[in-house]
DNA sequence: CGTTTTTGACCCGCGC
DNA sequence: GCGCGGGTCAAAAACG
């Protein structure tokens, strides 16, 4: 399994979020891919290089196709609908094959903001449940 | 009553 | 060309 994901986006939005994540249910987060700079931020998050991932059990479909920004968090939580300072409007779910679970298909409400994330919950631990986020906000955060 | 979720239909790319 | 897997649309229902 190749793991191509890119880190070079400005993504750190999502890592303030990552932050409040972990002073809130002591998240956990994963990179399958060795990031380079980003994670840098001096964010206390574990990042696991080199992850087997959650594409071990199969392909998830996520892999860099096109130049698209993608951020995959591997996170430890119960629901899946955690606040991350923005808004989401779920337009989709989608039973997968690799996976009881079903994936749900979110999208920033912000006009002109077309990021796009996923979630969905670890086939092979359950307790943990997987965003990926596409794309990069137009805007600032905040607005929840 | 305006907004969000739900859920099957639809669509599209790809492999056979 | 067709079927399959995955992503999105949209109408209706649910929600506050």
């Amino acid at each position: 399994m190749e793991f191509n994901y890119q880190w070079d986006l400005d993504i750190s939005d999502q890592f303030l979020s990552a932050e409040k994540w972990l002073e809130d249910e002591e998240h956990v987060l994963m990179a399958p891919e060795a990031p380079q700079e980003p994670l840098q931020i001096g964010i206390p998050i574990q990042a696991d290089a080199l992850h087997e991932g959650p594409g071990s059990a199969g392909d998830r479909g996520w892999e860099n196709k096109d130049s698209k920004r993608r951020v995959a968090f591997r996170t430890k939580s119960e629901v899946e609908t955690l606040q991350d300072g923005y808004k989401w409007r779920k337009y989709g779910k989608k039973l997968v094959k690799n996976s009881p679970y079903p994936r749900n298909y979110y999208k920033c409400v912000v006009e002109g903001c077309s990021v796009k994330k996923r979630v969905e919950r670890d086939i092979e631990d359950p307790r943990h449940v997987i965003t990926t986020y596409e794309g990069i906000h137009s805007h600032h955060q905040g607005l929840l």
